[in-house]
DNA sequence: GTCGTTGCAAACGATTTGCAAAGCA
DNA sequence: TGCTTTGCAAATCGTTTGCAACGAC
């Protein structure tokens, strides 16, 4: 439940933030950026304020309850935290995301890292490729 | 040689654009933002203005002679190009960087990518950590 | 001489910040 | 009530672009 972590984290319970992790939740899609979920909870009717969505969402993520990625470009995605851990594909034609695992990958990072003498916080791993959905190569 | 490719690539030969491959050529370190290249190009007297060093370290890129990283944060860093790819190992605390190549890691994208249907085009793989030399501790 | 290249300053896109008003606990 | 949060607009950061002068070939 998001908002006993809201309260963990010292933040207090705003229409603004639960609008932003609805938003999150509700979605088909998992990776947004600032800009789609600002447009999109206005959309939607939601009175909430560009600057009030960036700042929320790095709250949420120092919150532990969003992870920040970068991809390809100059903005960033944000996903709801996941239980697991997982990597991501991205088709570089119609910008579609896939989610994956790899247990082997995982381990020879730790030990790659172990090797170099490097404690290990985290990594960044995404593929870029062309899909074969029948949808993307319509667009372009 | 540098000119060779720079002429196959349909750019001329200016001082500017030497002054930057040379820069990068020269250095201990291979990362650097176009920050440090233009603060360091001026600094060593150069004649170069920032937008030029944009201007070249994109052309470079174009051209294949330079590879574009994003690391964490939102400047990118440029390192010549090497025969052999490599990915990189980043240290939270004092910013070094360490190059590796692991084929296991490699060859399983591969898979994976294909079971996704998945044509490969690059990865970005870059794990960040805190590393065990004597000097990073001090940095704080 | 021609066309690519440069420096400067202004423009740009994404994100952050100052501040006074409004809201949660 | 007291301290957090918000919206707005202005500011900031890294990067790109328009334009007139300059330079390579």
């Amino acid at each position: 439940m998001s908002i006993k972590k809201l309260k963990k984290a010292g933040l207090k319970i705003t229409n603004q933030r639960m609008s932003v992790l609805d938003y999150l939740s509700d979605a088909d899609e998992r990776h947004f950026s600032a800009e789609d979920i600002f447009r999109d909870l206005r959309l939607n009717g939601a009175d909430v304020g560009q600057a009030t969505v960036y700042r929320v969402l790095n709250q949420l993520e120092k919150a532990g309850m969003l992870e920040r990625h970068h991809f390809e470009g100059s903005k960033a995605y944000y996903e709801l935290k996941s239980k697991e851990h997982h990597d991501h594909l991205v088709c570089l034609r119609c910008g579609k995301i896939v989610e994956f695992f790899d247990p082997l990958i995982e381990q020879r990072q730790k030990e790659i890292a172990e090797q170099y003498g490097i404690q290990l916080s985290h990594h960044h791993l995404c593929l870029f490729g062309y899909c074969s959905d029948p949808d993307c190569k319509l667009k372009n």
